[in-house]
DNA sequence: TTAATCACG
DNA sequence: ACGTACGTGATTAAC
């Protein structure tokens, strides 16, 4: 027996391509060369000549218009073209595939599955041969016969099947699978199969009938609603069928010599993967010779002068830079390569403020180095900002970015271990590390800032990203004065509320288990007290319990005991955890969220209980080490950026006269004047407002607010007729979004959204919603860190004490001083008014108090 | 490490 | 026929 594998080379390249290109950034060579598909593609081939050990090989490729489209012009007509970068990739791959020794074949007017169907039915006619074929299209299954298997790759593995193990999951013949697609069709392709019948419903059929043919013969024995649908559709079904089938006898000649694996040439390889910049996949010592050699230096005087720019990245021992010590600093550019350990960078301040430096997270090295009681200014260039506005993927770790720009920088954890078990090693190690970082940052400078230019983000990146980063550093640094005595005396009361419902829920069990696990809950509630729940869906999540309130008295009890151990672990323990010297210093990380928005870390400050009137009081715990907690909020913020970006001049209007913009929006939506709407009323108004900026579906309105989709529906009809404006706005940009693969917010931040080209249906519509979510929800980030930069600057320019010390997306709130009130005020609210003219005006709310509770 | 849950805008 | 609103982070259980 020989075996042949059958490698579907369409299907990996494009599975690579998708695998890496989700987030947008393709892999490039230094030429610009993308190069995703083609790697996971390599690494897929090498798997597969390591695992089967193949002695006879062809990987078969799509070419050209098919009979498919020929035939059946709506061929495919769904799909979105295949990218530019992809297609590119192709012709590389094939070389490769030659230099690997294995032979590949393109057929004018064939797919790829079809000349695997040719090599299939040569195994099935052929006595010694046997075939494997690889891929992750399910049509494939229909070629399996007893001589020839399917190694179907999933997301992270494979399912082997052969004739017996496909027939016993799926109950059917393989050749069936043709049968099965002509009843549910394929929206990827635009196969039509028959209207109202899926997988479930077709298997079923088949199950019955056997064959398509079986089901029409038999037609008068299936009844009401699907014999009509059969019936009507059986024009079509026929029609998939044949586009379905895989073509088995594509003219072509096979001679067995032809196709064998003949090994790889590996000189020819290394070429291919030096010019692609593959250098994990050549061999160690060509690896090697890639690496230029630095001379670097470890800096030991006290008076270093160094001249002209420097990039310079600083190290510390964690991730955690209020927690965490300097090691050092490398210091690069076209004349120095040195490395300033932290005793040395201590006795030489000077060289922090002098030199015009560039580094990689300028908010960590303005941060760790103040707790060194240094100052680091004339930073005019921060690599991590960048690459963030570019859209990189980016990590803390500079090693992470730099893999994708073809740098080789060892990643921190290899350098200095584990979180859990960090050691230093010794100098020399450290020193080489952090120039190479420096020098990475160095020389990529210059592509960066060209790129910023190109992008045209240079006000985005030079007047809101790096000074942000400065007020942040500012603001972590200060922290936020926590009282823990208050956070210890809820935590007792909580503790002692817990202990007792937790009585009473095992008493209604009738038995003790943990109730913070939904496992162990499911098994309670829906096998022991037999509460009504979804087949197959043991959630116990929050609405799920709401739906059950009153039908077991246990409910409200767990529903409480959640409440309750949320804010003791998370707010309570989890806070007091967090507590330096009564302070907080959470971490606001600024470039990570994908539409422009902070985080917050460790802890996190932005999710502070407020809904819920127990979690609240937690907020009695902030207080100032001034005087009083401020807070001003920009109201309505993302509807007010909708109503200018998609120009709704009704919704302008009312904003423009102050309205309750809910209220209104209930009016004109129901049709009854603002004084008599209803508090329910207001309440859908609001869902639906809220429904439109995340990209509203009639089914997630209709469970927001509990009413049928149908009614949903005609919410959002209604709503789209009453400001026209937004229909358009929708419309065009998911146009324009598709055409382009990306969108932007009002000061030029750009997400791209490789959903929109997913083939997967449910995924593409998602990327609908992200494509209009993101400039609304971007917008209104850039707005307010505008906001930050223009406030700190005044209360800096005015003398002022008082500090802002948390951001909360559309809030800011601050260390209020009494006898500045009246001045920060001001400021404040006129900075946050007018930071950004629109067609709607922005409106601040503001508040103060003895502590963030009383600040509403 | 991942999934489930729930805290915020 | 299927699954369904945008953006986050922390904690716990369970693998």
């Amino acid at each position: 027996m020989k075996k042949i594998i059958l490698v579907d080379g369409n299907n990996l390249l494009f599975r690579s391509y998708y695998a890496t290109a989700y987030n947008g950034n393709f892999m490039n060579n230094s030429k610009g060369f993308p190069t995703n598909a083609i790697f996971g593609f390599v690494n897929m081939m090498n798997k597969i000549i390591r695992e089967e050990k193949p002695e006879y090989i062809i990987a078969a490729f799509d070419k050209g218009k098919t009979f498919r489209h020929e035939e059946y012009e709506e061929y495919k007509d769904g799909r979105v073209a295949t990218p530019e970068e992809l297609k590119k990739q192709f012709p590389k791959a094939k070389e490769i595939l030659g230099a690997m020794g294995i032979k590949y074949y393109e057929i004018d007017n064939y797919e790829a599955d079809d000349i695997i169907g040719t090599f299939s039915e040569y195994c099935n006619k052929e006595e010694e041969y046997i075939g494997t074929i690889i891929s992750s299209d399910k049509d494939l299954l229909q070629l399996i016969t007893k001589d020839v298997d399917i190694k179907l790759l999933k997301q992270k593995n494979y399912i082997r099947y052969n004739e017996e193990s496909f027939k016993k999951e799926w109950g059917i013949d393989p050749i069936n699978i043709i049968d099965l697609k002509a009843l549910m069709g394929d929206p990827s392709d635009n196969i039509p199969g028959v209207k109202g019948v899926g997988e479930k419903t077709a298997l079923k059929l088949l199950h019955d009938y056997k064959t398509l043919d079986g089901i029409y013969e038999n037609i008068d024995n299936i009844k009401g609603k699907l014999k009509e649908k059969l019936e009507n559709d059986k024009d079509n079904a026929y029609k998939s069928y044949h586009l379905a089938t895989i073509i088995k006898d594509v003219k072509m000649d096979i001679d067995i010599n032809d196709i064998k694996y003949k090994g790889e040439d590996t000189e020819k390889l290394n070429k291919i993967y030096e010019d692609l910049e593959f250098y994990s996949f050549l061999k160690k010592q060509d690896k090697l010779k890639k690496e230029k050699e630095v001379k670097i230096e470890i800096l030991k005087d006290s008076n270093i002068n160094i001249e002209g720019d420097i990039a310079v990245y600083l190290e510390i021992l964690g991730t955690n830079y209020h927690k965490s010590e300097i090691i050092g600093m490398g210091v690069y550019n076209d004349n120095v390569a040195y490395y300033i350990p932290k005793e040395v960078l201590k006795q030489n301040p000077k060289l922090l403020i002098k030199n015009k430096k560039y580094t990689y997270d300028l908010k960590k090295t303005i941060v760790a180095l103040k707790y060194e009681n240094l100052e680091i200014d004339n930073v005019t260039f921060d690599t991590m900002i960048a690459g963030s506005l570019l859209d990189y993927n980016m990590k803390d770790d500079i090693a992470y970015l730099s893999n994708q720009l073809n740098y080789d920088l060892e990643f921190y954890e290899k350098i200095y271990g584990k979180f859990s078990n960090l050691k230093i090693p010794n100098d020399e190690i450290v020193a080489k590390e952090c120039i190479n970082r420096a020098k990475f940052i160095w020389e990529t400078k210059k592509f960066f800032e060209d790129k910023i230019k190109e992008e045209q983000i240079e006000y985005l990146f030079n007047e809101i990203e790096m000074p942000l980063s400065i007020v942040l550093a500012d603001m972590e640094y200060t922290g936020v004065k926590v009282d823990k005595n208050i956070l210890k005396d809820q935590g007792e009361d909580i503790k002692i509320k817990l202990e007792l419902i937790t009585k009473d829920i095992y008493n209604m069990a009738g038995e003790e288990f943990n109730i913070s696990s939904p496992k162990q809950l499911a098994k309670v509630l829906f096998e022991k007290l037999n509460l009504p729940h979804r087949k197959n869906n043991n959630s116990t999540a929050i609405d799920v319990l709401n739906k059950l309130k009153g039908k077991h008295p246990i409910i409200d009890s767990i529903i409480e005991y959640r409440k309750l151990s949320k804010v003791y672990n998370t707010y309570i323990e989890g806070l007091l955890n967090e507590l330096k010297d009564d302070k907080i210093h959470t971490i606001y990380t600024q470039n990570l969220t994908r539409t422009g928005r902070l985080s917050s870390i460790e802890p996190n400050l932005q999710n502070i209980p407020i809904r819920d009137s127990i979690g609240k009081n937690i907020r009695k715990a902030f207080i100032p080490t001034a005087d009083y907690i401020y807070g001003a909020d920009y109201s309505q913020i993302e509807l007010r950026i909708m109503a200018h970006i998609a120009d709704v001049k009704a919704l302008q209007n009312a904003f423009k006269e102050g309205k309750d913009i809910h209220a209104k929006t209930a009016s004109d939506i129901f049709k009854v004047k603002e004084e008599l709407v209803t508090s329910n009323q207001r309440r859908v108004a609001k869902a639906v407002n809220f429904g439109i900026i995340y990209g509203i579906s009639s089914f997630g309105l209709s469970e927001n607010i509990g009413v049928s989709a149908k009614e949903a529906k005609e919410f959002i009809d209604t709503y789209l007729e009453t400001y026209p404006g937004i229909k358009d706005y929708m419309e065009k940009t998911i146009k324009e979004a598709k055409e382009k693969g990306y969108v932007k917010t009002l000061f030029g931040r750009k997400r791209n959204i490789p959903e929109l080209n997913n083939t997967v249906y449910m995924i593409r519509q998602s990327g609908e919603r992200i494509a209009l979510n993101t400039p609304i929800q971007g917008t209104a980030a850039d707005i307010i860190k505008l906001a930050m930069v223009k406030v700190y600057k005044a209360l800096k320019d005015n003398n002022l004490k008082s500090k802002m010390i948390i951001q909360v997306h559309d809030e800011l709130v601050f260390d209020l001083y009494k006898d500045e009130l009246e001045k920060v005020n001001e400021l404040v609210t006129d900075i946050m008014d007018n930071v950004y003219k629109l067609n709607v005006p922005l409106n601040v709310s503001v508040a103060y108090g003895e502590n963030w509770y009383d600040a509403k």
